[in-house]
RNA sequence: GGAGCGUUGGUCAAGGGGUUAAGACGCAUCCCUUUCACGGAUGAAUCACGGGUUCGAUUCCCGUACGCUCUACCA
């Protein structure tokens, strides 16, 4: 435990979507070891071949990218524990299995997934454990030579962990300190399953200790298997070898109770996976993060508040401060339920104080995906920081901005109509004319001529001011019509200004 | 059913024997702004409940309730 470099793993099942509760166990791995100058690992855990999903791998590492959480080690970067896929490793871990045999700590099952299905139908809570193993198939009911035969027969089997019948196994977490379990109350777990794959039990185990894994960091939903995975630890590798636990709150639902899942972000409308992920068996896209318009400044940023502060009430975190500010002890015990309100309050926060060229690219994606193309970088910058502060995510840059790029598509001449008389009229017409003759182009000159010539038709600027917004915009909503006026340009305020009052005599 | 974990405003949360129980999101009202937004101000919690311990408990201890997780040849 002393001194030991800090090693820390990621170790995804690679099939599906990668949920916003594994992005943030990931976070804390990450920053964990950057913060002890230590290696940031993701391994595959990819043992249940019935569950493989074409893309899912490709999917994660193209996740992790987009976050800017890159691991060290990892199937795609490689490392000096290769392979990082426990698949590929298949023919390490039966030799773990049969010494825990030899040492009595485990034992071969022949029972058949039929013969099993009917024994839970039989008893009601039916548990393969110390009270029931001695009914069943397997090397500690059947005599030496009928095992030995049945294996020689390649009769199927599983090896299962012979859990003691009455021991205290405790569990120092991190976050919750010390637990206890009696392992008489878990059952005889499968550790090698009857294709000679690992499950995650036995694979957790002897792969944390052969990638010498320092502080193993996973969701609250594993603490009730920790006592098999520390029994392991002290059977094979010794407990002064076993990395720290530390098991992390999980993210609930926004309304009801439980965990948060892909199906509650479908109902409430908001995603749940870090990006996009389209199932190749339905063809489904499930939304992500990314696609909805975050910037991962904001995602990690946001993750990293859900179960984690620093104590002294900032909120807004670069991944850096995060890296230095990060620590254990200050992770919540209890669950925290997904605001999406707050996430978005995240990402408007950052979308603030980013330079617009640093998401200015990402931007132009959504504009071109809505028929605008820009060509010049300088104005779209300029048109951003006219407008970020009314953004919270990336797509509302084409609603904010779009009549800078084009003229408005609908006139909201209704809000307008009403009060619209012949004086009105009078002044935007005569409004033109000045434009016209405007030699210097500015949002001070625009405002202080267009002042003038209100007075001098003696109407309040304030009845003009939203129909020339309405005229410039389409709508009630932008910066400061002067703004508007001065960007667009001259061409552009009058052809706006023509069309609007077409309209409104029509 | 069993085991484990958890419980401070609607949400995220600070605090941790004596406080007017921070702050943020959201909401409401107001100010600023001749639009929207930003910004500013104000408002809203008997700290799950019941017992202890104590001069004093939101804070410590014990129960209860409630919630969650797990209980597969899935991770």
């Amino acid at each position: 435990m002393e001194n030991k470099p800090v090693r820390v793993r990621f170790a995804p099942s690679p099939t599906g979507g990668l949920h916003l509760g594994g992005v943030r166990t990931v976070l804390f791995n990450y920053l964990f070891a950057k913060q002890h100058g230590g290696t940031f690992i993701v391994r595959i855990e990819d043992t249940d071949q019935t569950r493989f999903v074409e893309g899912a791998e490709q999917y994660i590492f193209d996740c992790l990218q987009w976050c800017g959480l890159t691991p060290d080690e990892s199937p795609v970067n490689g490392g000096p524990f290769a392979p990082y896929r426990q698949s590929e490793r298949k023919a390490i871990y039966k030799q773990y299995a049969l010494q825990l045999i030899e040492k009595g700590y485990a034992y071969y099952a022949f029972d058949t997934p039929e013969e099993l299905e009917a024994k839970r139908k039989q008893f009601p809570n039916f548990q393969y454990n110390h009270q029931t193993r001695y009914q069943c198939s397997n090397s500690l009911t059947l005599a030496p030579e009928q095992v030995l035969e049945k294996l020689a027969n390649n009769t199927p089997y599983v090896i299962r962990i012979k859990m003691p019948e009455n021991e205290t196994v405790t569990c120092n977490d991190l976050i919750r300190g010390k637990v206890e379990f009696n392992t008489g109350l878990s059952d005889d777990k499968v550790l090698l399953k009857a294709d000679g794959m690992p499950t995650y039990h036995l694979a957790v185990v002897v792969d944390d200790y052969l990638m010498q894994i320092t502080h193993a960091f996973r969701g609250e939903e594993w603490l009730p298997s920790a006592p098999i995975h520390i029994l392991l630890w002290q059977y094979l590798f010794g407990l002064n070898n076993m990395p720290q636990w530390a098991h992390l709150p999980l993210i609930l639902k926004p309304d009801g109770n439980g965990k948060l899942s892909k199906r509650d972000g479908e109902r409430l409308g908001f995603p749940v996976f870090a990006m996009d992920w389209t199932d190749p068996a339905t063809g489904n896209t499930t939304k992500g993060f990314k696609e909805r318009g975050f910037l991962p400044e904001a995602f990690v940023n946001m993750l990293a508040m859900l179960g984690w502060n620093d104590g002294s009430g900032q909120e807004i975190f670069s991944i850096d401060a995060l890296i230095e500010k990060f620590s254990i002890e200050r992770i919540h015990k209890g669950g925290a339920r997904f605001d999406y309100e707050k996430a978005k309050w995240f990402n408007h926060s950052w979308i603030q104080q980013l330079p617009v060229q640093h998401y200015a690219a990402e931007v132009k994606k959504y504009f071109s995906a809505a028929g605008i193309t820009i060509t010049h970088n300088d104005y779209l910058y300029r048109v951003m920081e006219l407008v970020k502060e009314r953004c919270h995510l990336l797509p509302d840059f084409v609603e904010q901005a779009g009549f800078f790029f084009q003229h408005p598509t609908n006139v909201d001449t209704n809000a307008i109509a009403a009060k619209w008389n012949e004086a009105k009229q009078q002044f935007f017409a005569e409004l033109m004319r000045n434009l016209e003759l405007m030699s210097i182009w500015n949002a001070e000159s625009l405002e202080n001529d267009f002042k003038e010539m209100a007075a001098a038709h003696q109407l309040k600027p304030g009845e003009l001011m939203l129909p020339f917004r309405i005229m410039l915009v389409g709508g009630k909503f932008g910066p400061h019509v002067f703004d508007i006026a001065a960007l667009i340009g001259k061409e552009a305020t009058i052809q706006r200004i023509k069309h609007t009052l077409q309209l409104l005599t029509a």
